[in-house]
DNA sequence: CGGTTAATAGAACTGGAGTCCCGTTATGGA
DNA sequence: TCCATAACGGGACTCCAGTTCTATTAACCG
């Protein structure tokens, strides 16, 4: 036996032309099913269909609906967002929550996170592709957080990652507990309210 | 014709005995396989399987995996925790915290929110049972806020509820996108950031 | 205690999701 | 430009989730 393993995932050997253009459109199609249907409805026949791609070919590259997911956000990770600088921690805080707030609030990427929670509820892949995600994107902001801790505007000891996920938190729990809608108040409050326990100290780590 | 209509659900005309029996069982084997699986990986044949149940039952009074899920949230909705008051806001949102960790942190009931989570994002009944469900929660929590404005530990006009999301808040959001586990200290964490942002104003209500 | 019928269980059926096989296309390297 | 083969596409096949029909069981009512 000879030709086993061997087998690095379809569409890596060859990215360019057909292939590239077969991952748009089935992850097209995927973002569109999610956003009009929800995680639950979404099969991978159905995306075959819709993309005009044999289901042959989604079933041998993505396989299930959560690898189908994680690779969308892997996808969407690709497109990252340059953190802005105001000067003080709220503006900048501010400015974090509002990008967050205006990507959930968003029906298509709305729907997307939705799905992508749901599926990294059940497959580790999934869930790889989200943590992953969720950790460059924490690290991307963190040193706001740090800079105010240099002008003084927080206590030394200051876990900036975890200022960083207070902002984002609410936001996430309002959209995902509640029927309420996401606007940019809420992004200002989530904001002030991080900045205001940041400068009170409930964010310094433990010695 | 005249046998339209007139047929509210099954299980509702005769909710004793067998009936009762039948879907305890078939809730407890859906909190397992949610636990052990996730999700995606619930079908209802198992269910009716593991169950030791007809499946055309199953099928007959959940008829689908968010309908099931919907069913599971409800019954868990029905064993309502008691607040605690401590006499403090910190206290009494470190004791709400604490609950909250608990829970998610147990690895059948975190496996279950994930799920109904998952559920809400694409069926609109299990969307309404987890709104209803923290609904709930949050209003038997709230009073805790609004007593803490009338010792003047927090401002009036402060929204009580929107302290108490935010002390939920970043437990969730730790356990939906990351992989860090969830223990005391960030339940104290959470209770402590929400009680100083509260003092501070942040949840005061606009004029 | 029966009698009515709500509710369950079994068995047979069906539609489509997921798999397999093999011919076709077109990418990337020489 | 041409070739080897990675990747795609179509059609046939399989298997099981979900449905339908009917017989059986056991709640609730009097």
């Amino acid at each position: 036996m000879e030709l086993t393993e061997a087998t690095p995932d379809p569409g890596t050997a060859r990215p360019g032309g057909r292939t590239a253009r077969v991952r748009a459109a089935v992850l097209d199609a995927t973002a569109e099913v999610l956003a009009e249907q929800g995680f639950a409805h979404l099969d991978l026949t159905d995306i075959a269909r819709r993309a005009e791609v044999g289901k042959t070919t989604v079933y041998r590259r993505w396989g299930t609906v959560t690898g189908l997911v994680a690779d969308l956000l892997l996808e969407m990770a690709q497109q990252s967002v340059p953190r802005t600088e105001t000067g003080s921690l709220l503006g900048d805080l501010t400015a974090n929550a509002r990008l967050v707030q205006r990507t959930l609030a968003d029906p298509r990427q709305g729907a997307l996170f939705r799905a992508v929670i749901a599926a990294a509820g059940s497959d580790p892949k999934a869930a790889q592709a989200l943590y992953g995600f969720y950790s460059a994107r924490v690290e991307e902001w963190a040193p706001c957080v740090e800079q105010a801790a240099a002008r003084g505007e927080v206590p030394d000891g200051t876990d900036a990652q975890e200022v960083i996920r207070a902002t984002s938190a609410p936001l996430y729990y309002r959209l995902l507990t509640t029927a309420l809608p996401l606007d940019t108040a809420d992004a200002d409050r989530a904001a002030s309210a991080a900045a205001a326990a940041a400068r009170a100290g409930a964010y310094v780590r433990e010695p």
